[in-house]
DNA sequence: TGGCAGGGTGCTACAGTATAGCATTGCAAT
DNA sequence: ATTGCAATGCTATACTGTAGCACCCTGCCA
């Protein structure tokens, strides 16, 4: 069910240029790395111009898409952020434990959930192309304090 | 698992005026439902002020907010658009299947995908409060042709 | 019946999220 | 060097959602 896209480009066929994982685009997967939680684009700009760029907000979305495409970063629709791959290189749908009051993302990846929804669309003729699965709710930590 | 609210308020217990479905919550409810595809909110709203009104963003999304809160509508948080519930007064969570050929939003009610996630939720001591299941794909009509 | 305590709405302004469109630069293969 | 595409810079704009405050409406109770 949707498999997380290869990391490296196939090489360029009967055309010329690659798809490359520029400079740009890896400051942008740094930053998102080095975030505890989920980044929204904007925090992502403010980083990246922290040290005087001059970045537009396009330039951070386009990053975000190429990543996003590579499986190396995942879009939590339901806070419209941004975070790491856990799993990078592994075929896996995306699936989070989402906490309300910690902000933490918790990505899972459970071959039931995906298995149960496979076979439910199956039942309805319907061909997935992205499931998504976000379930906010709260953490181990947050439940109890 | 997250059951839809009930549709009728409690009576007001001490204090003194009850929550109510009025003339304008309702007439948003009817938008939405008359809609085949789900709607934006703005789409909403310029339904809303078709004929000759002057409502303000702010009124469309605190009716949303209060039908949603009722389980008459769903919020498709990867679509930032809004549906009306299939299953109202059912307890359910709400899981669906998007089309993104023709928009179409199918509501489905799968125990075994509810199942899954609280299991899988369980494992990991997060308490479930609001799963979120959106599977984009192509419906059997837009499959084929 | 007058006042109080809510909830509900109108309205203005603004914050936050995302994309369009076009010019320019960079890269690699002829 | 030229060509063809990928990638970026840049400006403007579209889309989505909230804050804050005044005012009104409704039901209750003194």
């Amino acid at each position: 069910m949707t498999p997380t896209a290869a990391h490296s480009p196939p090489a360029p066929p009967g055309g010329r240029a690659a798809v490359r994982l520029t400079a740009g685009r890896r400051r942008v997967l740094e930053i998102v790395r080095e975030s505890a939680a989920p980044m929204g684009a904007y925090d992502i700009l403010s980083r990246l111009n922290a040290a005087g760029g001059r970045h537009a907000p396009s330039a951070v979305y386009r990053a975000l898409d190429f990543l996003v495409a590579r499986g190396l970063l995942h879009r939590l629709e339901s806070l419209n952020a941004w975070v790491a791959c856990r799993i990078p290189g592994e075929s896996h749908s995306a699936q989070f434990l989402l906490c309300r009051r910690c902000g933490a993302a918790d990505e899972i990846d459970s071959r039931r959930i995906a298995a149960a929804i496979r076979e439910r669309a199956r039942s309805a003729g319907f061909a997935v192309e992205s499931p998504v699965v976000e379930v906010a709710g709260l953490c181990p930590n947050c439940r109890d304090g």
